[in-house]
DNA sequence: CAGCCTCATGTCACTCGATGACATCAGGCT
DNA sequence: AGCCTGATGTCATCGAGTGACATGAGGCTG
């Protein structure tokens, strides 16, 4: 493994963001990206499924994170208060990554329908996950997809007023606060 | 508006449908879904904006029902309260849906990732616009935000529970059922 | 009634995403 | 030295989606 220049998948990964964000994922061309990365087409969708795929690396590592979290919760814990430390857990999945990363790759997602798409299914993905861990634990099929359903509305907002607040305000304290506001909410 | 069989679209659903249950989403061309209608590949594109769109009707009317039933909601009515108004009235909407086609309709969609994705977007489309609709009444963004999102989580789980539930559970019971469990949950 | 306009559709050509089949070649193993 | 492996390149092809232009029935106007 080191005839070419290694690393293809990384440097797809940078070309395709930088160009989606230049002139926009419609606009960007695979030959465009695997050409920056010094590849061809080809080699590009055997690293990545699709052309989206390429922006949602490690999307699969944030489930299985926060999947382990819920499943490690106290054993009499509620469903809610389970599915509350694994939305908790998100906090120390993000806190290595550079916010202005984060913008920037939501901002791209966010401009395009495509995009958004694919991001919607990873989060789907993730509560039904959430939801098969929540049955692990003994709770009701109908009551875990509720949970899950509920657990990932509230870090999908999270995730969102982190990206909008100042780079001062640690992500923490972000999650916590909106899991207090829809406590207000439903209460 | 007569030289042609009319209602090119509406045998365009019908064709597609059909052949997506029958030989699945993937292994069908628009070209054979024109044919089947009656019309060219070209005339498929003219009426839906891609493949996938021929199965999402009337998702934009479902979004202005439920938008109308939030605005509808008393003036003093929290934002829950609001929202559940929505999700309740989401009965009367499909109501006259035999349960039969929106089975099979389900059972399209849940066998193709892409067609998921399109129809995660429409329920996204729903959240944000319920979403608008709260702010529009005077409630804080990330309030309306987390409301809307779980709003449109409880709506998710009581489509799927009616769709499963045999034929004489009305759909509003089921609703009223899910909305019992969610409170439950949060209690 | 002739001529014109409209507009849904057909036809043609093309780009690009995605995939299968086969070739290539550096490095490791026997 | 010869073989095997695995990542990559090359070639061919299918199908989605789009732009440009042609066509022809029905309605409208003079």
């Amino acid at each position: 493994m080191g005839r070419w220049e290694p690393g293809a998948a990384g440097r797809l990964r940078v070309a395709a963001m930088e160009l989606y964000a230049e002139r926009g994922f419609d606009r960007t061309t695979v030959a465009e990206i695997a050409d920056r990365a010094g590849v061809t087409a080809r080699t590009f969708f055997r690293h990545f499924a699709d052309k989206r795929e390429v922006l949602f690396g490690g999307s699969e590592q944030l489930e299985e994170h926060l999947v382990a979290a819920l499943a490690a919760a106290p054993a009499d814990a509620s469903p809610m208060a389970a599915v509350t430390a694994a939305v908790l857990a998100s906090a120390d999945y993000f806190a290595d990554l550079p916010r202005e990363d984060a913008r920037r790759r939501a901002a791209v997602i966010a401009s395009t329908p495509e995009l958004r798409e694919r991001e919607l299914i990873k989060m789907a993905s993730l509560t039904t996950a959430l939801a098969g861990a929540l049955r692990d634990r003994g709770v009701e099929p109908a009551v875990a997809a509720l949970a899950a359903e509920t657990g990932v509305g509230v870090f999908k907002v999270a995730f969102e007023r982190w990206i909008a607040a100042p780079d001062d305000v640690p992500i923490g304290d972000v999650i916590r606060a909106t899991l207090q506001d829809f406590s207000a909410l439903t209460a």
